[in-house]
DNA sequence: CGGTTGTTTGAAGCGCCTCAAGCTGAGTGG
DNA sequence: CCACTCAGCTTGAGGCGCTTCAAACAACCG
């Protein structure tokens, strides 16, 4: 287990024999988690770090009117609150959507690596940089396509984000959201996205049933969107197409 | 200006002399920026980071269609780029709204501190997960607010940002976006903006003339949109009140 | 097997958009 | 000093995208 997190992290920085064992101390703490539970609550000091190790889960704030606002969706191998951990307390939720397998790394455990290996800290910095750019690109979204591109993009998005982790097959993947999580991510209605979604099944751009999602036709659905993958940053040498992060192969997904 | 760099850091991270000897490599290249004028292009590879020390900029995308997505607004003491540094190319534009007096930290300067001074990284760091969170809250705002409660959450938020670095006066403080701008912010039309920005006026909760915004009715306007400052991380005892962030007090604003 | 959660469809209305035109103010040149 | 220009602001009219409300249907589960 520790050594899957060093390996995923040695494939963007090399790493010493110093930092290696300063990882092993992330004590592998295993917890499985229900569906629709929260990992962390607003107004939480941050604790341990979670990694998803399977499943899926999001970050969301609730807002005033009852409604809310998902603002990520976290993927095994994913960090959920890397960037968040020094700040003096949580100022949103975190909570799974299917069951998961989370690891808990000690925040103390973070902060020794942190402070003691420059490399490991650069390595963890990178993972955040490109959440932060996916949520950038998630503002673009929300902010300038309209619904039925805005769906698609999002479709788009986890096709490669999986792909990297070896949870795609044949085009399809888990997907474990309800229409209304969809509409609280996307700035939409639940019956809104219900008639976005009808319609992109009409195009015979995806289908989606069983909680499994299929895209037909990828080239097409990304024109349909604009889809421009560089905000994901990923090192395609390394990351993408048959080769899979080994510390995630054996694994159950989504 | 080395030392304001340094104070600032402080108020959040005890650093050493050593600490504060590598933050004086820090080689303060000062450039005068006119309006409207990038910083950085979206491809580029990421080279010096910017320090905002007085104007307004913003982090921004160009759309196929040609219209645009402004994702951040930079005001003086924000770095416009700490937190893209590490990666491989720019996925977004950051270009001025304001003349503006920038400084530029040669990227070298901060890998060398980064690696060497783990509290000043964790200072850097902290800068950069405000701006994120912040980030988020834009997405919760645009995802979930209508026009006349989006656009007086934005005001909001400036107010306090700009207030913790003394660049408000009586509730007012500098404004120098176009309506397009705000709308290519919020994701609005333009024509919808100004409708928006006479209704908040018809209201007596603004007034916006001569690119000066004055809030009349803060608490008022704060409830009307439900604003909670929480996300900005904000050390009252550090930041607010007649406070002033000393390297920031004697430059001109806006 | 009912109960509950999620999906689907219809109908009516509002928020925001687009198109279009006029207005205002600052800068420029004759 | 006024005419011209151009960017930004303002206002009107019409239409579309999305929302809300409501109800029926489907799928899952104890």
């Amino acid at each position: 287990m520790q050594d899957a997190l060093i390996r995923k992290l040695e494939s963007f920085e090399e790493l010493t024999d110093a930092d290696r064992a300063a990882l092993r101390m992330f004590v592998p703490r295993v917890r499985q988690v229900g569906p629709r539970t929260d990992l962390i609550r607003e107004g939480d000091a941050p604790g341990d770090v979670h990694l998803i190790l399977s499943g899926y889960a999001c970050r969301y704030k609730d807002l005033p009117d009852g409604r809310r606002q998902i603002m990520a969706y976290f993927v095994p191998g994913d960090f959920c609150d890397l960037n968040v951990f020094i700040l003096d307390q949580m100022d949103h939720n975190i909570g799974t959507i299917s069951p998961c397998q989370v690891v808990e790394i000690p925040r103390q455990a973070i902060e020794e690596v942190t402070t003691n290996h420059p490399r490991v800290m650069r390595a963890l910095m990178w993972c955040a940089l490109v959440d932060e750019a996916v949520l950038r690109e998630w503002l673009v979204n929300i902010g300038s396509r309209q619904s039925d591109q805005r769906i698609a993009h999002l479709f788009c998005e986890l096709l490669l984000r999986l792909e990297a982790v070896g949870h795609v097959n044949n085009n399809s993947y888990a997907f474990p959201f309800t229409q209304t999580e969809v509409a609280d991510t996307m700035g939409l209605s639940d019956v809104h996205v219900n008639r976005t979604l009808r319609e992109l099944r009409r195009l015979e751009l995806i289908t989606l049933k069983g909680r499994i999602l299929t895209i037909l036709d990828v080239p097409h659905l990304k024109a349909y969107c604009g889809f421009n993958p560089n905000y994901l940053h990923l090192r395609n040498a390394r990351w993408s197409g048959r080769r899979q992060v080994p510390w995630l192969r054996n694994v159950q997904g989504g």
